[in-house]
RNA sequence: GCCCCCAUCGUCUAGUGGCCUAGGACACAGCCCUUUCAAGGCUGCGGCGGGGAUUCGAAUUCCCCUGGGGGCACCA
């Protein structure tokens, strides 16, 4: 652990950071990544990896938000070792150190309402200035302040701030920004109901729960410096910071639900596989030499801080989809067979049709065409219902001469009951009926998928008609010699 | 309007002054394999935003421009 010892590092402390989202909606696939980063992070110093709810937004939080945040991180598996804490929870510590302010001068009450602060703000606009609290509160004396109460007029905190000098961050993966206080203005650290926002509670969080490394996006940069401000003004040790860069849709502009899915939840009910959704989130903004596929232990292995790029990344759900057919080959038929069938469910198939050895196959003969576990289901439906001959598959394939010919032969061959209904013999009985017609094996073997499948694109054929069974496929194939029948076709 | 960040193939990125005629992955195209679709293998297409400066030598350092992103709430 060389790297604490740098200047304004802890020595001898260990990493502790900590993932903080405001329960207003899902786990965002930003969120998720910045979650991952700070966990790689705990996890490759042996440090410790903290959870804490924002939720001091009183209007948009939501009990239901936390579930499905916590939910989301445990399914990605980032497992943290303190918390969740939550910010309503704490607010007499944010009183305290509110009054500490105060006592000092370095922070003073505002009895501006949101409706005159709304108003000048406009008219600066309109002046095409800066909109900036004008600090007319800062030198109330005490008799207007009585004043204002008595008006019954609730008053905000402001943290009162320096308008010289320059405030520097020595970012870990941005280097070194920095800001002219004179740019800021006094930020509301509590509102008049006396729930503190975010650029104040953040600090005494991070300071009470011994917050090592801040490791968030990007959007919270330029509210670094307020933070700064207020960590000096509290007397309080700085942490580092390093801001991660935020991911962009195709269109280049800010990741949010335009660009379709965005909730780690909507991944996973796709069947995306948790560990190919954290690979993926990994590159995104990181990179270690040449590898594309990582699996957890080598993430935790060889992330660093170093290796983050400062550059915004765009989400490439394409490459995702690759990845995670990347690791479904990876899994064993039966973890896949099992995996499947929660999907096959929730289309609607009636999977008690099927025993478990028979998934197991439906597993192998599958897997190389599965992106998604979600994708099983429009693979196999066939096999769960009568056949539903698809239009073009029977104007391609069906009516070409010949057939009918061919799938009696096909139907005649199978009912021979002289040997086992697996895919070898199929395939024997089937390939002799080539040699015998003559013919290039696709043109045998095309229409016979689609008189036993209904489609002209489906799994490999014996196997397919290994796993209809004899019966099935007896059925369908005498099915579609009648529908050419009727359709005038011999 | 003000402040801040960023800039290598379409996308994710490797690259930290010479190893770069810029490497890998996804996507795309072609070929091979093949009963379809995949998977796999091979080949190809394709990039250092522009302009200055430093240097014997810049993708790599500095400046300007341009482009993109973020922030400027009693949201986080």
């Amino acid at each position: 652990m060389a790297q604490l010892d740098r200047p304004g590092g802890y020595m001898d402390g260990i990493v502790r950071v900590r993932f903080a989202p405001s329960p207003t909606g899902y786990l965002h696939i930003g969120g998720a990544r910045t979650a991952l980063f700070n966990w790689l992070y705990a996890r490759h110093h042996g440090g410790v990896f903290i959870l804490r709810i924002e939720d001091t937004d009183r209007e948009r939080s939501t009990e239901e938000a936390i579930n499905v945040i916590i939910t989301a991180m445990r399914w990605l598996g980032l497992d943290w070792d303190e918390g969740p804490f939550r910010q309503m929870g704490r607010l007499p510590r944010y009183e305290e150190e509110a009054r500490r302010l105060l006592e000092t001068g370095k922070a003073y009450k505002c009895y501006c309402t949101p409706e005159e602060l709304e108003e000048r703000r406009k008219a600066a606009l309109a002046r095409k200035e800066t909109p900036k609290y004008d600090r007319r509160c800062a030198s109330l004396s005490e008799a207007e302040r009585l004043a204002c109460e008595k008006k019954g007029l609730k008053p905000v905190i402001r943290f009162l701030c320096p308008d010289e000098g320059t405030t520097i961050i020595n970012d870990l993966v941005k280097g070194e920004v920095s800001f002219e206080n004179a740019n800021l203005d006094d930020f509301i650290m509590v509102r008049a109901d006396g729930i503190p926002t975010y650029n104040y509670a953040v600090v005494v969080d991070d300071h009470d729960m011994d917050i090592t490394h801040v490791i968030r996006g990007d959007d919270h940069l330029s509210n670094t410096p307020r933070q700064i401000l207020v960590y000096q003004a509290l007397g309080y040790k700085i942490p580092e910071f390093g801001h991660l860069s935020m991911i962009l849709g195709p269109d280049k502009t800010r990741l949010s639900k335009r660009h379709g899915a965005t909730a780690v939840e909507a991944y996973r009910d796709e069947g995306y596989l948790p560990a190919a959704l954290i690979n993926y989130l990994a590159l995104l903004g990181w990179g270690f030499e040449d590898q594309t596929i990582f699996d957890r232990q080598e993430l935790i292995q060889k992330f660093g801080l170093e290796g983050v790029g400062k550059s915004p990344a765009v989400f490439d759900s394409t490459k995702l989809a690759w990845m995670n057919g990347v690791y479904i080959r990876e899994l064993s038929v039966h973890e896949l067979a099992g995996m499947m069938k929660p999907f096959l469910q929730r289309a609607g198939l009636a999977v008690e049709m099927y025993d478990d050895t028979w998934y197991n196959r439906l597993a192998e003969i599958t897997r190389e065409r599965l992106e998604k576990l979600g994708d099983i289901a429009e693979l196999s439906s066939f096999f769960f219902h009568r056949v539903e001959y698809r239009p073009e598959a029977v104007e391609k394939v069906l009516k070409k001469e010949g057939v009918p010919d061919i799938l009696r032969k096909t139907l005649e061959a199978l009912s021979d009951t002289s040997f086992e209904f697996y895919s070898e013999p199929i395939e024997k009985r089937l390939r002799a009926l080539v040699e015998e017609t003559g013919l290039k094996a696709k043109f045998v073997f095309q229409p016979i998928r689609v008189a036993v499948t209904g489609r002209n694109i489906s799994p490999p054929l014996f196997e397919t008609i290994e796993l209809l069974g004899r019966e099935a496929t007896l059925e369908r194939l005498g099915e579609a010699i009648r529908l050419l029948e009727m359709a005038g076709n011999s």
